[in-house]
DNA sequence: CTGAAAGCGCTTACAG
DNA sequence: CTGAAAGCGCTTACAG
């Protein structure tokens, strides 16, 4: 049996049997203590003496076993569309920052794009999380999932009767963009959308469009294309209505997400389209490579940490049965101007 | 009691002991049957009258019921020093994919830059997962982890000894950047290294400098500098480092990672230092955003989604006790050059 | 303050 | 092919 054999043979467990054994206390004791719930329930003594056998055998409570006798478990699971955008991670680490160490993060993603369905949803519940996350959703995901405890929604607007949330509110800073472009003499603007029908998608591009037409910057029907969050798929989308675009005098380009605006500039590089003397482009994210992009990418900020951050404290709260004082929480957004616009 | 409150309430968890009643039979069919196990132990009848009452219940197999009589969860965990890199999104995706549905994917994420410790192993331990997959560990985690069941590394060179591994060549790449840089008339070089001590990272390094200095491109001691990865720190550091640099005829810079030297292209550009004219710079992993980068990056290509697929299918094979055929893997690198050192 | 016991939902020898 | 029963490890009324 080389090494590599017996690491892969399984430890022998420690279990509550084994610390009341060596304590001489009851399993019911060992229990108490493990989960510091001693309070007038036990003995000084009994206390320390678990706590030395808690020690000495290195005992850690099976959260299998715990979770059975609960009917809870300690995982928190976050349903996402899309964990390759890296936006997402940023919305990771600040759930992760504020739910703490009793909470294990399950991450729960469905293919590029794909929204998670009724079935995807039952299994998640199979494991008795103590909460769910659920990051851009879909009304009829939200019907599926009733009834199945704690639940706050990130970045779903207009689904609040499903469940505290907290949302993004995209249009300020799709209004500043718009204004922005008109104040520096755009007159014609084409729009990039993502593809995903997601809600966040839908308000960013009205409010830009509304606005838009509001100071006279006009943005024809045929002018709005969508495609995956891709470099990619953008840039090779953008090649394709470009030279339509250029004819009709489009002098802007306004990218749903900052990874699409990558594949604009990317293409507008190899197409020789200066920008921005010749097309500004902007985006939405303001992704940390966006200062860094060539040029620099004008877009709208979204608060990826604090908005995983607030979800995850809204949903401890709940875990931990209080009620909120805020049910929903709006996070701002703003425009930053770079070199791609300026 | 208003849809906020409902929604909160728990729904009836549907039992075997239900869909066993209902169908006429006793849970251990009912368990034989939602787990596929019928060859040979169950009539066809029984089958269909089991199928149709789990339809009609709604009925999915508690997976903490499940785990605690199996002894081991279906859980895989996924322990990463830094998910918001974003090189770390497309290793996910990768796993996702080739783990496929019967697993869930529970991210184990250290705070920034630090590795997690013996303690944090015993929790996850806990949670008895079928598997676990270890990317950039240390040896002493490894060793904290003894006996942990079965165990992948990702990116983990030098501690094949461990456990079956999926590596990353990465020292060829560096070496190819080099000669690269060596052949584009380059004799002075400083690099930018990243802070934790990841063995990855010391064999970038290592490789690129031993190849440079065979190559007659010299890099003196005190140029090489280190900073966590994140793009304000690398720009920080070489604000700092570059006035040195430049009195020492230092022409390119190398960084351990894009994030880094996307820190450096946007210091540079504020610095009006020009690139590649008056400093090339070069970094590892190939982000999506390089080849939109000002100007876009050279870099040393490093397969993300192949390293997470190909470990995710090592560890299949090891939850389904199978032996590899080949337990250590490791992937090419490549180096792409762009217009930060052409 | 303490422990015996029931129960969480499932799986798996075992006897038939 | 089938079901009664033991057991996975823990938590929590309950009786004392």
């Amino acid at each position: 049996m080389d090494t590599l054999d017996r690491r892969n043979a399984r430890a022998p467990r420690v279990t509550a049997a084994m610390v009341a054994a060596r304590a001489g206390v009851s399993t019911a004791t060992v229990s108490l203590v493990a989960n510091g719930k001693t309070q007038g329930r036990v003995s000084d003594d009994n206390i320390s003496r678990v706590r030395t056998a808690i020690a000495e055998l290195g005992y850690v409570v099976d959260s299998i076993g715990s979770s059975l006798a609960r009917g809870v478990s300690s995982i928190v699971i976050l349903v996402t569309p899309d964990v390759s955008n890296p936006f997402f991670a940023n919305v990771i680490s600040g759930v992760r920052e504020s739910l703490g160490p009793e909470y294990q993060l399950l991450l729960s993603v469905t293919d590029a794009g794909e929204s998670p369905q009724a079935d995807d949803v039952r299994k998640l519940l199979a494991l008795r999380p103590a909460g769910l996350l659920v990051g851009a959703p879909s009304a009829q995901f939200l019907e599926d999932l009733s009834a199945a405890g704690p639940l706050v929604l990130l970045d779903a607007p207009g689904l609040e009767s499903y469940a505290p949330s907290v949302n993004l509110d995209v249009a300020q800073g799709a209004r500043e963009l718009a204004r922005h472009l008109a104040a520096s003499g755009h007159t014609h603007a084409a729009y990039v959308d993502g593809v995903t029908g997601t809600a966040t998608f839908q308000l960013r591009r009205e409010a830009f469009l509304e606005e838009a037409s509001r100071c006279g910057l006009s943005v024809a029907d045929g002018h709005v294309i969508s495609t995956s969050i891709d470099v990619g798929a953008a840039a090779a989308a953008f090649a394709d209505a470009w030279p339509d675009w250029q004819r009709a005098g489009v002098t802007a380009v306004v990218c749903g997400t900052d990874t699409h605006a990558y594949g604009v500039l990317q293409e507008a590089r190899v197409a020789g389209v200066r920008i921005p003397d010749e097309l500004a482009v902007a985006g939405f994210d303001d992704l940390p490579y966006s200062a860094t992009s060539n040029p620099s990418l004008t877009t709208v900020h979204l608060p990826a940490t604090p908005l995983g951050r607030k979800a995850g404290e809204q949903l401890k709260g709940l875990m931990e049965g209080l009620a909120l004082d805020e049910p929903h929480v709006t996070l701002e957004s703003t425009l930053v101007v770079r070199g791609s616009t300026a």
